[in-house]
DNA sequence: ACAACATATGAATATAACATCATATGAAAT
DNA sequence: ATTTCATATGATGTTATATTCATATGTTGT
């Protein structure tokens, strides 16, 4: 499929990986052993998708002696997931109930 | 994947066919062959797409005859878009020039 | 009842995205 | 310089998702 902007925002937003990873990042910063650890992911995987969020700015990195920490771009992230969550609260009461 | 409401409403989003059709809508109200036409897809790959978009309550859909016209879910639809403008705009002026 | 139009559906295929595994890189400590 | 820890990368196989095509359904008008 074509790439733009819009396609791999929301593409990193509808992967249950890079999802539960903004979602481990939404009290504090950690690096990739502490998100591997936290979704129950192996450092491999989390670490392809991390690629992939930073590419497009939904997380950003600071290295830190040998580690990596990533944080959240909350100015983006947070009214995102706002949005949908009231979305889902109120018209999705049974939408992933039955598969599409 | 596993299918969940947030999988599924960022998935509609990510897809560039959807994403189209999304954007034909946001003027007014259209019939299956009007977004057809406006976004260059036939009408089959168009309904199997409105159909994904309405389970997720993207779209509404009311009869006419023996037609049937899909709006936009104006209230969710509207900022997520303006969000992800924003932030695009922001950061992403070189983000879909490199593949990922 | 039949034709014409509008739209939906199912199944098969094609494509895109993802996970995995083995390995590479890089940074600190010894 | 070598080991160890932390993380990244590339290639390959797998799975999920999308498109396509043929056909079905439903609605209106004759």
């Amino acid at each position: 499929m074509k790439s733009t902007s819009y396609h791999n925002f929301f593409l990193n937003f509808a992967n249950t990986t890079r999802f539960a990873i903004i979602m481990s990042l939404i009290d504090k910063p950690l690096n990739v052993t502490e998100i591997s650890e936290k979704i129950g992911e192996e450092q491999s995987k989390t670490s392809h998708n991390l690629k992939k969020l930073e590419h497009c700015h939904i997380i950003e990195m600071k290295k830190k002696g040998k580690q990596r920490i990533y944080s959240l771009n909350a100015e983006t992230v947070i009214p995102v997931l706002n949005l949908i969550e009231k979305h889902i609260k109120n018209h999705c009461k049974k939408c992933d109930k039955h598969e599409i």
